[in-house]
DNA sequence: ACAAAAGTGTTACACTTACACCCATGT
DNA sequence: ACATGGGTGTAAGTGTAACACTTTTGT
């Protein structure tokens, strides 16, 4: 079995992709960007950024998803490589992918603004170049698994939130819609909340505010390690 | 956003992985090589190739698998890139990995010998070289959630089987025993399989032959598809 | 007062689990 | 006859799913 390479072999690049998932209470969003100068001037591509040889690509990942949000304590989880040989002009890329989830703040989309980034609905995916649509695919596909075994929103919703919130949120990411009462209750049961004091009115059209909860954060790490089955219906 | 590439960044190369599992009705097995040529000459790894920079890795991988077992139908999933810098000497390698379930006969035996591979059980791998170990373990990660969520078996075990294979099959993928009363009983609630008018002598201990079973490729394929939860205990 | 969303319980059914003995056959 | 693995049923408990009305507040 030959497994080893002669310099000539050497001759592929990298690439990394970090889809990004927010939530605004009402949606599932992710981020797009603009692609400037050739190829593909002016299409929408996931954020992503060009590895070196030499370079770990979580590492690059890390960085680009820093710049892009101004913070860099976002946990990055790796997707796949995509290593098809699309046709890109210079020669043969692999892109290593990660998605992440994070918490949205003002100072935030004011960053993202800055660096020319968009939020655009998962539910309403824009066509993207080279294969960055099916890149999204696969990460959507991800989250959903994500939200049927682990605990999910702690970097996705703000510090308190209604129950109504989160239930929005599985929705939006199982693409389905559930009964109040038995997702409060299985929510609940689960122990990943801890009920606070704290009343909001959830919208303008809301006239009684509902019940801020958070999370119960050494439950969320058990269950974020040992997993658990959210799923039904 | 740049993503272009200069010519010097096209400086990595690419390998294959393939960890082929295979089920003698008693174990599950993966088959392992030594290493010819430097570096870690005699290392025990998982089979693997070279993949050239205009090559297709799945491409190459199933030729690999093929090289490996005399056949070329064997249905190749997706494990991951391997990306991390680990140190080769000759500069910074990609390795993309695939698993596969492989069913056993006597044709396949001869061949693999002759290619100078061996069986291994899962539950004791050798050391080997590379990262392998670490993408071993990938794989029986994969395997395992695989075994929870998919149906599983039909290129595993041999045409009929007993039920008490495929729950030894079950038993070695996920690490634990079950209650034969009630694997048997979900299993067949399933309508996976189909009953035969065949027995067999499970070993020469056995003295009363049991009744053998085969797949219902329908229900068989319709799960694949959409998935169940065989999880429990 | 009314409009809007928040919040709350019960029942039927299905699935999971734990558990121990008899059966068929070869030697 | 006996040793070996093959094969079978029941009952208690737990989780899921379906379902509709009352409460609180702002306008």
């Amino acid at each position: 079995m030959r497994i080893e390479f002669s310099p000539d072999e050497f001759k592929v690049a990298l690439a990394t992709s970090v889809v990004v998932f927010g939530f605004d209470g009402e949606n599932l969003k992710t981020l797009v960007a603009k692609k400037v100068g050739s190829p593909f001037e002016g299409a929408w591509i996931i954020p992503s950024s060009v590895v070196r040889a030499e370079e770990d690509p979580a590492f690059v990942a890390k960085e680009l998803l820093a710049r892009i949000t101004g913070k860099d304590n976002w946990l990055l989880e790796k997707l796949n490589g995509f290593a098809e040989p699309y046709r890109n002009p210079v020669g043969r890329v692999i892109n290593i992918a990660y998605y992440c989830t994070i918490r949205l703040d003002d100072a935030l989309e004011n960053n993202l603004k800055k660096e020319g980034y968009s939020w655009v609905s998962v539910s309403d995916i824009p066509r993207m170049a080279y294969d960055h649509n099916e890149i999204m695919e696969y990460a959507k596909e991800r989250l959903k698994r994500r939200v049927k075994r682990r605990p999910i929103g702690f970097s996705l919703l703000p510090a308190e939130f209604t129950l109504n919130n989160i239930q929005r949120l599985y929705e939006c990411a199982l693409g389905k819609a559930f009964d109040k009462r038995n997702f409060r209750r299985k929510l609940l049961k689960s122990q990943l909340l801890l009920e606070t004091e704290n009343f909001i009115r959830s919208s303008e059209r809301a006239k009684r505010p509902s019940r801020l909860y958070k999370f119960n954060e050494k439950k969320y790490r058990t269950l974020t390690l040992k997993g658990y089955d959210f799923v039904y219906q």
